[in-house]
DNA sequence: CTTGACATTCCAGTAACTGGAAGGTCTATA
DNA sequence: TATAGACCTTCCAGTTACTGGAATGTCAAG
C-alpha cells in the first residue's frame, strides 16, 4: 500500500502522513526496493484513530501518548476519557471568552458606527475606543 | 522613556515591544547614546491602540494596515469597523464549530464510561468511537 | 568595586501543518 | 524508444505571535 492509498483510505494528506511519521506519532513503515513507503491495514486503523483524534482537537502529544499505552497492551481507554473531558472543559472555556469577545467586538461596531468615520485625530473615533483600556 | 517605562504604561512586555518592532507594526524608535530605546507619548499612545487590537483579537497584519492609514493621515476607523464586524463573524463561526465539538466530547466520555475500560483488543473500547468515521 | 537591575542582540522553540524545489520511479501511449 | 504524467522521495522554508535563554554591555547605589 502506497502513500497515496493510505491518504485516500483515512482521508490524511500524503504530506500530513510524512509529518506524523516524523514527529513519531506513527511508525517509520518498510520500504519498498523502490524506496517508497508501504503500509498495511494496521497503519489505516493506527491512522483512523489519529485522525479521529485530531478532530476532537486533541494534541498530537496526547495522541502520542495514547497510542503508546496502546502499543504497551496497556488500555489507554481511561487515559482517553480523561483528556476528553478535559479538552472539553478547555473548550467550553474557550467558548465563554470568545462569546465575551464577540459581544466586545459588535458593542464596539456598533458604537463606531454612531461616530463619523474621517475623524482622524478627534475623540470621535473608534479608534480611541479600541486604545482604551 | 526607556522600554521598562513603555512596557509598564501600556501592559505589554519589552519582549513584545521588540517583536512588534521587529515586525514593523511600531516604527524603530531613537536610541539613547548608550544605544537603549528612547521612546515617547506618541509611542504609548500607539502601543495602547496595538495592545486594544490585539485584545480583541485582530491579527498583527491588519494592525499594522490600520497604523498605516492613520499615519498617512488618512481615518482608519471604516477599515477598523469592518475588520471589527469581519472578526466577529469569524468568532461566531469558531462558537459553533467549537459548541459542537463540545457537544462531540461529552457524548463520547458518556459512552466511554458505559464501556470496559481495559478491553485493548475489543470493539468495546472508546478507541474505537474516536476512529469511527 | 561589586552587586543587581536594567539594556542590547541573536538564536531557537512553540503547534500542526503546508508549499515548493529538485530529483527519482513507474506506467501508458505515440 | 521516447516522452508525458502521475506518482514517489528528501529537504528547506514559512505560517502566528510570541517566549525563553545566552552572551554581553550599562548604570546607579552601597
Amino acid at each position: 500500500m502506497k502513500i497515496q492509498d493510505l491518504s485516500q483510505a483515512t482521508g490524511v494528506s500524503a504530506k500530513t502522513i510524512r509529518f506524523y511519521e516524523e514527529s513519531g506519532v506513527l511508525p517509520p513503515p518498510p520500504r519498498k526496493p523502490n524506496g517508497y513507503r508501504d503500509y498495511d491495514q494496521a497503519d489505516v486503523d493506527r491512522l483512523r484513530l489519529v485522525a479521529g483524534a485530531r478532530r476532537l482537537d486533541l494534541s498530537l502529544d496526547d495522541i502520542q501518548e495514547i497510542l503508546a499505552m496502546r502499543d504497551r497492551r496497556e488500555a489507554p481507554c481511561r487515559t482517553l476519557l480523561e483528556r476528553l473531558q478535559t479538552k472539553a472543559d478547555e473548550v467550553a472555556e474557550r467558548i465563554a471568552t470568545l462569546q465575551s469577545l464577540e459581544a466586545e467586538l459588535r458593542d464596539l461596531h456598533t458604537l463606531g458606527l454612531k461616530f463619523p468615520t474621517d475623524d482622524v485625530d478627534g475623540k470621535n473615533c473608534v479608534c480611541h475606543l479600541v486604545s482604551e483600556k
